[in-house]
DNA sequence: TAGCACTTGCAAACGGTTTGCAAGTGCTAT
DNA sequence: ATAGCACTTGCAAACCGTTTGCAAGTGCTA
């Protein structure tokens, strides 16, 4: 199987017909090492292009169907990254937008502690942890 | 020296003129204990009302002056609370915005590995940590 | 207390995101 | 293999939080 049909099934398999659009966000997706924003995903979708509309709706989807997580970074736009990674978190350049993964999370024990500490809330579901800096590039424009 | 007059003077020492509009802005976020958004803010602003746009612009100008952070919390949306608060994290309903404070961070060290792991960035100034969950009165909606 | 510079309010622009609707296209059953 | 339907896409326009331009208003200084 090659990693066409692998990817068309994967969708079938999550009850999604395996159109061209959805093909191609998800290879772009699954060819990334950092979360992409829409704008990111959309310019990479040329020849022929997608629209941004369908960008949306097909992250969306995505996102519903619990192939893709959806992360807010930066200046509030979206991110996206495939939800089968494994948990990690982001280093993130206040100035460009740039976004690096982070290996590693020591978190697992303070979410217990959170929730035992809270007064309004009665469960915690996840966490996200960031790191703003400066990225190299936008370091030696200044 | 009264409440008044010394968040009078707080704002004239960081070279602002003590307005109506900052004064009340200023006295709204000094009487919450956890951070508040722009919608907030603007409705408790009312007899006399103060516009939007001058709630945005104040926050900005804290901002600047170093008196109030500026988060990202919830959906893209802006929150605001003191600077002068100590270093503490969030939690954060997924389902209506709510926010609460989370006392106490172990993230010191963290950061450290983070630029030293990192192949983009040399510096790595700030980090922010959220909780995400279901507060109880949104629990009990479902 | 007069005058100026800074601040405010209003209206309109802005940019990322969402919605409505008609045209297009995977998928299923023949 | 193909016809038909339901789901998906593209386009235009709406949406909503936020920002900008400009004239009127108001703290602060002399």
């Amino acid at each position: 199987m090659n990693e066409h049909e692998s990817s068309s099934a994967l969708l079938k398999a999550a009850g999604l017909r395996a159109t061209q659009p959805r093909l191609r966000v998800l290879s772009i997706l699954e060819d990334s090492t950092y979360p992409l924003s829409v704008a990111d995903i959309a310019s990479m979708l040329k020849r022929p292009s997608v629209d941004q509309v369908t960008v949306y709706r097909t992250l969306e989807t995505f996102v519903q169907a619990g192939i893709v997580q959806h992360l807010e970074l930066h200046q509030g736009r979206s991110y996206f990254e495939l939800a089968t990674r494994e948990h990690h978190h982001h280093l993130v350049c206040r100035s460009c937008g740039r976004v690096e993964d982070v290996e590693g999370c020591e978190m697992d024990s303070m979410e217990k502690k959170v929730v035992k500490k809270s007064k309004h809330f009665s469960t915690v579901s996840s966490h996200a942890l960031e790191f703003f800096g400066d990225c190299k590039t936008c370091v030696q424009t200044r």
